[in-house]
Parts: structure tokens; sequence; C-alpha cells
RNA sequence: CGGGGUGUAGCGCAGCCUGGUAGCGUACUUGCAUGGGGUGCAAGGGGUCGUGGGUUCAAAUCCCGCCACCCCGACCA
């Protein structure tokens, strides 16, 4: 294994790649597309969870639990939703195995054949739907607001750990409604939800916007999105809110009886966000050195490293680092004190770089003489002793201070990335040089957002919600246009 | 599913063309020194060479089949 990681400038998707390995983030497994989510990698995720379930708390929602299989009728229901992903559902067509014959292990019991056959959930709207339809008959059942935690499995051609597997971790929230108004302001509202988490923990600023007919969501009337830019110049999803009219509640019959005493179909609404978030924070953030956590998010926020010969010197440090350590874990910083033997001060301070860890304290035996810490900050690999006294307020500090100064860098990168293009000639030679995200006027239809695509691979990434009215003509057929679209390739 | 590539120690690879004792780096174990940015030296353990068949006195190496994985495309959060 070489030391270094592959440089970001030479080969994006091969340091990608070797972070997430490398960071001890996630590792394939035997199964082709699946991973293995490691420890440090999934506590990310847990954190990101736990804040994310307190906002959706705090929204009104309530978490429950729907079923991993799904019978197979369910999917026909809503026509465009089984066009959307009959193509890459897994199948279960039987419950049973048996000894093969000739010894050579295990067979499918032929026997065992499945009558109807389950399929393993890609997402969940047909199942719970038809649950609603149970749940739901009066006004006074409404609002419904539930979401999910739950793994769903999309059998992709091909897999990127975290962006995309074929089995996926994420949330769904799936809510049910008297009126299309309140439908789309929970619709808006989960979208402003996840924007803000987004910039908030996860310091990486984002375009809120709706989808173009081509990237809706199957089976959605709209789909709400928020976008983020990569260093590569590449687009990423990070989430996704969609008001799905009564288009489910039709398809699986959930009607209720309104005050005015009229039967109606429910209004729905669904949104999702996965473990992609996962690979996002990595690629806004990360360097040629390893991954840079946000310290909102990050497992550790900060680790103590003793540097000591003796044991006499171990105890003495020791002594210094626990009370810090305890002082800040007093202020809710995570702190992790290393005093393992086994390894050199050098090696952890390359181990946590990899890893991420904001801030690293180090002490030795001239720091106790002088009553210092050295303290060094992942963001900037800026290093300073400050005096041992009264530290923890200033660590406290520094951990918001590396925050912002994230977020400011990922917001300083887009913007130099996100550039108004009014001709097609330059619009192609921008993608080829550097990405990043090209405001550019549409003539509104799909042939041309298609032809588009074909040719230089880029896509309407979102129409912005925040976009200001500004006549213009289409970049590719010159057409009247009202507003500008954001371009971009993506992942 | 099309095009390309790779399967040899936990990981990364050489050896194959030209058949003849299975190697290197790293990781691991032990000892001594070392200790403020992946520490040095020494010794040691670890292999059905992806798999099935064929050629041969002899196959990691040559021939045929199969399997798996990776990259590029069509599909997607």
């Amino acid at each position: 294994m070489s030391k270094g990681l592959p440089k970001r400038s030479e080969n994006y998707p091969e340091w990608y790649n070797e972070l997430v390995k490398r960071a001890d983030l996630a590792e394939n497994s035997a199964v082709r597309g699946c991973m293995v989510i490691k420890p440090y990698g999934f506590s990310i995720w847990e954190k990101m969870q736990a804040t994310l379930d307190q906002m959706f708390k705090d929204t009104g929602h309530v978490n429950a639990y729907f079923p991993l299989f799904i019978p197979k009728s369910y999917l026909s229901r809503e026509a465009s939703h089984v066009e959307g992903f009959a193509k890459e559902c897994a199948v279960v067509t039987h419950y049973r195995l048996k000894n093969a014959p000739d010894g050579s292990g295990v067979i499918v019991d032929p026997e065992a054949k499945l009558e109807e056959e389950l399929i393993v959930r890609p997402t969940s709207e047909t199942v719970i739907w038809s649950t609603y339809k149970n749940w739901i008959q009066s006004y006074r059942d409404l609002p419904l607001l539930i979401n999910q935690w739950a793994n769903v499995v999309r059998w992709e051609m091909r897999t990127r750990l975290f962006l995309r597997t074929t089995e996926f971790l994420w949330q769904e929230g799936h809510t049910a409604h008297a009126n299309a108004a309140e439908a789309i302001a929970e619709t808006e509202q989960m979208l402003e939800v996840y924007a803000t988490f987004a910039e908030q923990f996860m310091a990486l600023p984002v375009i809120r916007g709706r989808k173009t007919a081509n990237e809706r969501f199957a089976g959605a009337v709209d789909t709400y999105c928020i976008e983020a830019l990569m260093q590569d110049g590449k687009a990423l999803q990070a989430g996704t809110s969609h008001f799905l009219g009564q288009n489910f509640a039709k398809a699986f019959d959930v009607r209720f009886a309104s005050q005015d005493q009229k039967l109606d179909y429910v209004w729905g609404t669904s949104w999702g966000v996965s473990t992609r978030l996962v690979g996002a924070l990595i690629m806004a953030h990360s360097d040629d050195e390893g991954l840079v956590l946000p310290p909102k998010l990050a497992p550790i926020q900060v680790v103590i490293v003793p540097i000591f010969r003796s044991n006499e010197e171990l105890t003495r440090i020791s002594e210094t680092a626990q009370a810090i350590r305890k002082n800040l874990l007093a202020k809710g910083i995570s702190v992790k004190y290393d005093d393992r033997d086994t390894y050199k001060p050098g090696w952890k301070f390359t181990e946590y770089e990899m890893k991420g860890v904001p801030v690293r304290l180090a002490i030795g035996p001239k720091d106790m003489d002088n009553g210092t810490v050295e303290v060094a900050r992942r963001d900037t690999r800026e290093k300073m002793t400050m005096s041992r006294e009264g530290i923890e307020p200033k660590i406290a500090q520094l951990l918001t201070d590396i925050q912002e100064n994230i977020y400011q860098r990922a917001w300083a990168f887009r913007q130099e990335n996100t550039v108004r293009v009014d001709s097609y000639g330059e619009f192609k030679e921008l993608l080829d040089r550097k990405g990043g995200f090209l405001l550019a006027h549409w003539d509104g239809t799909s042939e041309t957002e298609e032809k588009i695509k074909e040719e230089t691979k880029a896509t309407i990434r979102c129409i912005p919600l925040d976009a200001e009215e500004e006549p213009g003509a289409c970049v590719y057929t010159g057409k009247p246009s009202a507003q500008r679209v954001v371009f971009a390739r993506n992942y």
C-alpha cells in the first residue's frame, strides 16, 4: 500500500476511491455493487441521521417502518412509476433452498416457488399508499406525516462507493394532505430542511430548484431538489422532495371525506436523502492529504496525541491531556485521547489527517515545561502553539471557525465555477475545460434538453427557485426563454 | 448488454513472451535501538499462482473452456 493518496488533479475518481478506503469509511463487499460501511463511515451517517431525524420531528413528522418486500402487482398500479423503476428491481421468486443432489452445495428448491413474486423495494410509495388507504377516511386523519429510515435496492449497472450502490440506506418521508396547496407547502418545507442541513451541517452550499420533466421522479407531478457542486466540477443531487399530486392516491384509491362532505383523493408528497450524502461530503471538502470533515458531522472533533519517550513522561502528559479532554467533553465536544504506544506520533498525525479530524492537539515534554499545547487545524493544516490555560473555549471557537471556513471555501469554489453562458460554443468549451454550473437560457422543451444531453453529456440540474426573470434566447435553439436554468455534468 | 483490462501472501505488484526450487514492496510477529510529521536495523511466519480440462518428464508460464472483478459506454439518488 503506497503512503500517499492519488492527487485530485491527476485522477479524481481514483482519489475518491482510495480516500474512502484509506479513511476507513467503507469497502466493497462480496456482492457486486454493494458496500460494507465501516464503523468510522457509519458514524458519519449516524450523525447525519440524528440531526435530520430531529429536524423531521421538529416539523411534525413521526417515524414508522414499512416492509422490505413489495408484491409485484403493487408496482404496476401507477404507470409512470413502474416505468421509472422496472429496469432496476431485484425480484424474490423462491422461499427455500435445498442441498444439491450431487453434493455440490445448495440450490434453489424448484418446489418452493412463490405464487406472487416479491420486489425488493426500490422506494416505498406503493406499499405505503396501499397502507394509507386503510388509515385515511376523513379530513380529520390528515395530514399524515410519516418518515421511515430504511434500506432500498436499485439494480444499477455501474456503482461507486456511497455515490451509487445497489443497496443504500436512506430516509423516505411520505405525507398525505387534504389539499394541493398544503402538500406543495410540505414539499417546499422539506426541501428547505434539506438545504438547511446541507449548508449548516455539511457546510455544503446548494442550489434549490425544480426538476424538468425529463429529470422528474417517476410518479411525481413536480420534483424539487438541492444540487451541490463537487471539486471536479460535476454536480451532485443531494436531496429530493416530490409533490405527488393525487397520482398515488388515485392508483391506490386513497380517498377522504372532506369537511364539506365530499369524497376526494388525498394529495401526497415524498422526500428523501441517502448515504449518498456521505459521498457528497467527501467530494466537497477533502484534499490530497485525506478527508476534511465539518466539525458538526465529524465523529471525532478533537484528537489529542501525546509525545513521549518514557512511561513517566506519558503519565505526566496524560494528566494534562485527560483534564483537557474532560473539559472539552463537558462542552459537548467529542474528543479522542490516543495514548497508544504502538504507533508513533507522526504516524498518528497522518492517520487523523486522513480521517479528517478537524482539530489535533499534541502535547509533549516541551509543552509540559512551557505550559503550552500544539494545536493543528485540518482545514488549513495550520499549526499554532496555545497556552494550556483557558484553551477549552478557544478550541470550541476554533471548531466553529473551521465549520464556517469550510463552508466559505466551498461557497467560493461554487461561485468561481458558476458561469452565465450565452453561446453554445462557449457552453461546450466551458464544460470540457472546467465543468461547473452553467447558467443558460433554455426554450423549455424536452427535445432541446435531450439534444444538449446527447451532444455534451450535460443535463439541466434544476430550474432554480430564486432565479430572476430575465428574458433571453435559448442557448441551443435561440427560441425565447424567460429565465436561466442550471446545466452541468452530474454524478 | 457492447468495447477494453485484470485475476500470484491481508493489500499493491513483478515473474508469463523464451516451461525447470514462487518473488518484491507493504502489512503482520519477535528483539534491540528510536520517539515534536507514516522511525531504523535484524530475524521470522504467511501461497490450492481465479477455476476446470489439455499439451509436456515437468505448467503461475503454452492451448481450450468457464467464473469473478475493474474501467469505458447505454440506465440512475
